[in-house]
DNA sequence: GGAGTTATTGGACAGTTGCGCAATAGTGAT
DNA sequence: ATCACTATTGCGCAACTGTCCAATAACTCC
């Protein structure tokens, strides 16, 4: 194989080893597959990388921050706090890809295992919640939203996409992603006093 | 070891794999942990069971199975719907006891790729929600609770304790298992038009 | 050009896995 | 007591895993 760019290479490294990732799952993911997906040794990844756990793990936290910054972008794209409350359910529940929560179900099984994904799915996971707390709590200082509890409004709102978008995925079609977007945009609406049809 | 009748043999053997899943995952779980689990040789497992993947799904199956049981068997013990409301959630966050909650997300990250396992996983979700139902439309019956769609309803508050316990479990104590409690009970009491504090 | 650096190779290693199979040893019937 | 039956053994096998390492080859600088 030509020779590569460190950097570059180690991004190539990473990135094969999330595609691998999406198509066999965490679980399954080894180091001969990723030297397969990338068309290289696979003495070559142990070159970049001390250990599979770390890379695993920093394929995990590419692909899931990515996914929270594009999801950053879309909610900033609005101004209004109800928009932007709108923006954030569209981009979470993005009904092309299941791939992204098929990751999450992967990473949430396998935490129990390894330590070091473990601490990322949770840095990540935590993440979300701050965005959409932030998201209310800029909606109740804006006089749109009402909370007593913005903190445990985030969870739960999270939780119950979490908990009806892995039925979906896992499951195929135990609850419709329609249902999944109408019954989140109802849980919000009540979690945070707004008026009925309010979300789109 | 001791020669067994061969009903009871398996049934020993199903068991021991439980165990072991419970305590290392579906992913973590080998023939020869089951093996050392019941005290006999590797060879036996296989002269009763053709595969490990039937194993472990037949094993994940009772499991579940034994929950929803045993769920069913609390409900059945209170006579009023509030009641046995209650029940429902007490038995529900305690098979999550942790063992328990791990093997559901082992099994929601593995149905996208084994269809057996994906079927025993639908199957006793769909069955939890079923209970649920039927408990929400007995108490819309005897008229101490309102739903417009109990189908609905359970699968929200279904969803919902879902996601909430899967944090707990899988990251530690992103969000504590009194949290759990406390919101999940606050959310069916909205869904289902009962005064807040009617819940435990 | 040649020399030094290092990205890349391909295989060795020790460990694990599911599975198969000949041999062994209980068990009940005759 | 001898038989057929079969539950049980424990090892062997091939395939796989993560990790390591000497050899190689490509690149940069002089």
């Amino acid at each position: 194989m030509a020779r590569m760019n460190p950097d570059l290479r180690r991004e190539s490294i990473v990135a094969a080893t999330l595609s691998v990732m999406q198509r066999h799952g965490i679980a399954a993911t080894t180091v001969r597959d990723v030297a397969a997906e990338l068309g290289t040794s696979s003495g070559l990844i142990h070159h970049y990388v001390t250990s599979m756990d770390e890379l695993i793990t920093e394929a995990f936290e590419r692909a899931a921050t990515e996914d929270l910054e594009r999801a950053a972008a879309a909610i900033d794209s609005g101004s209004e706090p109800i928009d932007r409350l709108s923006r954030f359910f569209e981009s979470y529940t993005r009904a092309d890809d299941d791939s992204g929560m098929q990751l999450w179900l992967d990473a949430w099984a396998e935490a129990a295992r390894r330590p070091a994904l473990q601490q990322a799915s949770r840095r990540l996971n935590e993440d979300w919640q701050r965005l959409l707390c932030t998201l209310i709590q800029d909606g109740c200082a804006r006089g749109v939203m009402s909370s007593e509890d913005p903190e445990g409004a985030a969870w739960r709102l999270l939780s119950l996409l979490d908990g009806l978008t892995l039925q979906c995925v896992a499951h195929g079609d135990t609850v419709t992603r329609e249902q999944v977007m109408i019954w989140s945009h109802r849980a919000a609406e009540m979690e945070l006093g707004l008026p009925h049809g309010t979300l789109t």
